[in-house]
DNA sequence: TTTATTATTGCAACATTGTTGCATTTATTA
DNA sequence: TAATAAATGCAACAATGTTGCAATAATAAA
């Protein structure tokens, strides 16, 4: 059993088919999940929980901080604590991948704290395009 | 009279005070605008439209093209078009600004397009932290 | 395996926001 | 100033967010 089940079961927690379904879904795409993103990829898995569940759900995996909620521009994303990375969207079919980028950013950061008199605690970078399937 | 008030009128387009305050937002708040934060930046501006005139008057202004709408991940935000550019993210006061910064990442594009097969059209860079006066 | 406990779920009800037709208001033109 | 039609608010319904409560199901105990 994974160590997010187990984190889950020690604390009480059960370890239903929607639970598993959501952190299944959350950890196979990477970030940036909107709730209604989630409710669909759920639906390709023949899973559709009451709409009261999902929210109830994703409030319980937040506060046991095995996801966590990332708001940007007021709009809520839900998402599976990870490594630094960066992203490629494709604008066909909406996947999103990770990539590995070298750390040219960390030194740009500094000078741009310092110009800005504004202290970065993190970053995202996103390449749009089309992924090999979609550019046909 | 500005451009924009000059397409609007030369296309039989009437300049309401509605529709000049939802510019006028929108050009100050460079990008990332929600239909939400939008409303929002109205009401601190003593406008307060009715909800299906927001709505209204964002498909006009989409669809002549005064206004563009970007959806990421299934979220639609708001922009008046500009010059790429890149964002300092405040996590206190939500403000967003512009920043500018080489064009480091035009080489990276290139390089990471081929080793991903990805026909990359666009990229987006935020860095998150604290403005000034949110530091106090 | 069967039973008891209680976490989790679905349902119902209400709140908030999205969407559209229609009558009224108002910016613009003559 | 009056006429025209663009834009607005309102009402009604749809979709989604939120919460209490009874039914269900995952786990522990027997």
């Amino acid at each position: 059993m994974n160590t997010i089940h187990k984190t889950i079961q020690s604390s009480g927690g059960r370890l239903t088919k929607t639970r598993k379904a959501i952190i299944y879904v959350l950890s196979e795409n990477c970030c940036l999940l909107t709730k209604a993103t989630l409710i669909e990829k759920l639906k390709t898995k023949k899973i559709k929980p009451n709409r009261s569940t999902i929210y109830r759900e994703l409030q319980f995996l937040t506060k046991k901080n095995i996801v966590i909620k990332n708001t940007l521009a007021g709009v809520d994303y839900y998402e599976i604590p990870q490594d630094h990375h960066h992203h490629l969207v494709c604008l066909g079919c909406g996947l999103i991948s990770k990539i590995e980028i070298g750390n040219h950013l960390k030194k740009q950061e500094k000078q741009i704290a310092e110009q800005n008199n504004f202290n970065i605690v993190n970053h995202s970078l996103e390449f749009y395009g089309y992924c090999h399937k979609c550019q046909a």
